[in-house]
DNA sequence: AGTTAATATAAGGATAACCTAATTACGAGA
DNA sequence: TCTCGTAATTAGGTTATCCTTATATTAACT
């Protein structure tokens, strides 16, 4: 009832865009930016300014963004929020994987420390995101693992699903049809001619996943054996 | 990660004071909303004017404002998902009271229905909200109950807390202190000379209350007995 | 009927985010 | 070294929502 104004939602969006794209520390183009977002470069660009005088980003011309520590700060905020929140409505509202990442997407910015710890409580301090991504901690820095997409994989390599790229939102009611979810072993079978579709053992089962859709898996290697 | 734009977070602002205003279906005075939402005659009769356009109310000049059916429709969703939030955020995450008010402020706004009605479900379809007000089914038409505020009664005569007006935050707490909720039993004792603190038996508890705090409380009358 | 207080409108601005089109700066490879 | 594509900036607009300071209405009360 009381502020009618918003914040810096936007800011959020930026600083949350530019976290997820520089998945280890690396200078994040502007263009970039503005293409996941939906902007134009020059809205970006303007942005990246703005963001710059408030010291939540270093702009080195041509080259890129990179999150001050501040930023950073900020960044992982937002995100533990929507990883709560999506936990929240996997588990407890049960609404369907494609849903709860454009939910969890408005929620992340309405939430303030007192209610996202609540609901960290509430959850029992999950560590992952339902599609597997870390939640950072209510303060301290996110781990970052090591993670290789599964299209990268060969004949005979294994490993274990860390996490699925969640851009698309239609493509994880997909792959929870087939038993592709954070925790799955998968075992390449065999690789279609042309870099194509990969028969992948998933926890047993035979299915078959397109090289696109195989990018979006990431996984942790386990003694893979290449000789197969 | 969609839409970095804004619906009409301010419109739905403006259709839910209008409706909490107007109890009963009376004309809203345009002063009185500018004044609740805290911003200038000028901006408020301008956004009266554009909600006129968009079918969502009637303005009857130097009388007031009066939703129309679909403006009632579209304030009643934001109610529902409001006091929904509310139900969530105290029985399940423990906020307090006051916090309460203002978070379902902000997740009103970014609650779609698929969400609003799993977390419904969730709730095991509550009636009413912590502060006792009715949560608008999802379509049909609210029912007004018909209250009196505890400052309007007499010595001796009793009834039964129905809802707190809920504006203040502050004022939330304090009754939960001294057991002044929805669903409790309530009756003057006494009424301190000029209009002044009513000795109030809550429960059976004797409690003292200012005037202005038992305007905030609603009641139902219960078989008075007026002559003490 | 006439004054006054409340209400409405008009005029002119501010700000945050976006846009397109045109121009300028850079840097990597022929 | 020069050229050319990518990146950045400049200039000029749009929209939504707010503002202040007038000025014009209207309702309501003496």
């Amino acid at each position: 009832m009381k502020e009618l104004h918003k914040f810096a939602e936007s800011e959020e969006m930026y600083l949350k865009t530019i976290a997820e794209i520089s998945r280890h520390g690396d200078l994040v183009p502007v263009t970039n930016i503005a293409e996941q977002l939906g902007i134009s470069t020059v809205s970006a660009s303007e942005m990246v300014h703005r963001l710059q005088d408030r010291g939540l980003l270093e702009h080195t011309p041509y080259k890129g963004v990179r999150l001050t520590a501040e930023g950073r700060k900020r960044a992982e905020g937002i995100l533990r929020r929507h990883r709560l929140w999506e936990c929240f409505l996997t588990e407890h509202l049960g609404l369907p994987w494609k849903q709860v990442h454009d939910f969890a997407c408005q929620l992340e910015h309405v939430s303030e420390d007192a209610l996202t710890d609540a609901l960290d409580e509430h959850l029992c301090f999950p560590s992952f995101c339902p599609h597997g991504n870390p939640i950072p901690p209510a303060q301290g820095v996110l781990e970052v693992r090591e993670t290789t997409p599964l299209s990268d994989l060969d004949v005979g390599q294994e490993g274990v699903v860390l996490c699925i790229r969640e851009e698309n939102g239609e493509i994880l009611d997909y792959l929870d049809a087939r038993a592709v979810r954070p925790g799955s072993r998968v075992r390449i079978e065999e690789i279609a001619p042309y870099d194509g579709p990969r028969s992948v053992l998933v926890d047993g089962e035979q299915q078959v996943l397109g090289r696109e859709v195989a990018e979006h898996i990431l996984i942790e290697l386990v003694h893979g054996n290449e000789t197969e």
